[in-house]
This record gives C-alpha cells, structure tokens and sequence, in this order.
DNA sequence: CTACTTTTATCAGCTTCTCTGACCATCGCG
DNA sequence: CGCGATGGTCAGAGAAGCTGATAAAAGTAG
C-alpha cells in the first residue's frame, strides 16, 4: 500500500462523507435516492438549471442526466418547469421534498466537518478547505 | 450555486485527476480499463491483496469486486494466485501488463501534481497533502 | 476428533447507471 | 428565410453494483 496517489487521498474522505450523508437521508425517510441522483442535485442552481447545465457539471451525458432528473422529479425532490427565456429548454427547480431534505444533508456535514476539524486542528482544516476551493477554480468544468 | 460542501470540493479535482489519468491510459492503448476497475487494482498490496481485502477497501461487495478482478485478469493487469497461507483465498496480484500501466498512471498523476502546485503555491499544496493523509486516518476503511 | 461458527469466495438474477446513435424542436445569425 | 448550433428526448445496449444462496476451508469449543 504505502503512500497512496493525491485522487485517492481526495477520494478516501469524499466517499467517507457521501456514506454519512446518505445513512443520515436513509434514517430519515429518505430511502429512495441514489448518489448518482444526489450528484446531479446538488448542482441545481437556486434559481434552477437546465438539463445540459447539470448534466456538464455532473459529468454525464445529457441523456443520463435527463434519465436522473426524471427520477428524483418521481420522487418529489425535483420540478421541470419551462424556460420563460426559451422555449427549447426546461429549468429543474428543487421541489418540496428536496428542500426538506436539504437540512438534513447539511446538518450531517456539518457534523462531519466538526470531526475532521477535531481531527486535524482548525488551522489545517482551514487550509484544507481553501486550498480545494481555489483548485475548484482550474478543475471544475462547471466553472 | 454559491459556495458549495466539502464533498463537492474533494470529488471535483478527483474526478480532473481521474480524467486525466484515464485520457492518457487510452492513448497509451490501455483503453480496455475502466474507473471501476482502476479503483479496485489502486489498493492491490506490493505482495498482492485478497479479493475480501479489495472488496472493503473500495467499499463494494465481494461480488463485484470478483467481477471486477476477473476483468482486470483476463486484460492480463492482474493475475491470481493461491494463497499458500490459506486455501480458501486467492492472492490477486498486479501482472505484466499492470506494470506497464503503472509508471504512465504515476506521470500523469506527477504532471497534475505540479499544475496544481502551481496554481496553489508549494506551500498550500503541501498543506493539501498534509491534511488529506493525515484525514485517511479516520475516513479510510482499509486503515 | 467432532460439531458449530466464521471466513473466503463463487454462482445466479436483477436493478441502476451510463453510454452511443438517431432524432426533433427551437434559437440566433447572416 | 435558411442553416448551423443548442436543448432535449427516444431507443438500445453494456457496465457496475446489489441481494440471496451455496460451497469449501479454517478456526474454535467441547
């Protein structure tokens, strides 16, 4: 094993966080979501996005994205509503249960965050958070 | 958008790194490997690892992680083996054509490494470096 | 040494995710 | 108006993941 590559580094604790969450989602009643669903969600934008925005940030295809926004609109988490702006496209919105489960997913990092802070000093926690917030700047493609 | 979770944060530059790793794998011709696969080869141990070893540390099921060695052993990456110190496991070890991915995998991670540390400063990246393994401590399964 | 439990791994079947390719509707521009 | 670009859908297929059931070897208790 020795020391592992950067992307696993960045993997290790993202998984770890994504379990919490949805083991939190999951006691709560939020039982039907899937990460793949969750990916596309949290890139909603507060005043909706469009298909291809999410699916470009998600990474995915538009296909896929469509086929993921259809689900979590099933489940209540998400509504398509037309684009005043163009006919063509359909903004999706957070609808009413997304928003409920919203809270939960903050609270639970929240927590997680106060561990890791535990864990690693506020100095170094700060660091670690700023220094992924300006690499988001050259990495995400949403950008 | 706005500011967005910890979690966000990590598995966007994962997925740059793991974008590049992959683009350049393809155009070496090691275009038959997929992330599901590179995720389990990523923990195989120097003197090889048990599929149950594998299964934990990429947090699937011993199930898939079967299918997943069988894929990787039949593209000759991986190879497996009895293990002399209990016959109901197997060793799965890197192979031939493993090793000659490896170093290709290792130049793009180093030229990733060094954009990045470029962006950041040598002493931000450190920090990064720093705080993610000291962060696999208490989020890494396999630990 | 026998009986029971645990560990390691496999087989079978199914769901979910993701892709490629083809297609349609609308937009925007010259 | 005509035409390329953009936003999105439909259809089909492969990959990846799961649960459940089973088998074989190892460990443990008596």
């Amino acid at each position: 094993m020795a020391d592992l590559n950067i992307g696993l580094l960045l993997y290790i604790p993202y998984r770890e966080l994504e379990n919490r969450v949805f083991a939190a989602l999951a006691e709560a009643g939020f039982d039907d979501i899937t990460t793949a669903q969750a990916r596309i969600f949290q890139r909603i934008g507060p005043n909706g996005s469009r298909l291809t925005e999410l699916a470009e940030a998600a990474q995915v295809t538009k296909q896929t994205a469509g086929f993921l926004v259809d689900q979590l609109a099933r489940g209540g988490y998400v509504e398509r509503t037309p684009d005043p702006t163009d006919a063509r496209a359909r903004l999706v919105r957070v609808a009413r249960r997304g928003l409920t489960a919203m809270p939960i997913t903050a609270a639970v990092i929240a927590d997680v965050e106060a561990e890791w802070t535990a864990h690693l000093g506020q100095r170094r926690m700060a660091g670690l958070r700023d220094a992924l917030a300006r690499l988001r700047e050259i990495t995400d493609p949403y950008l």
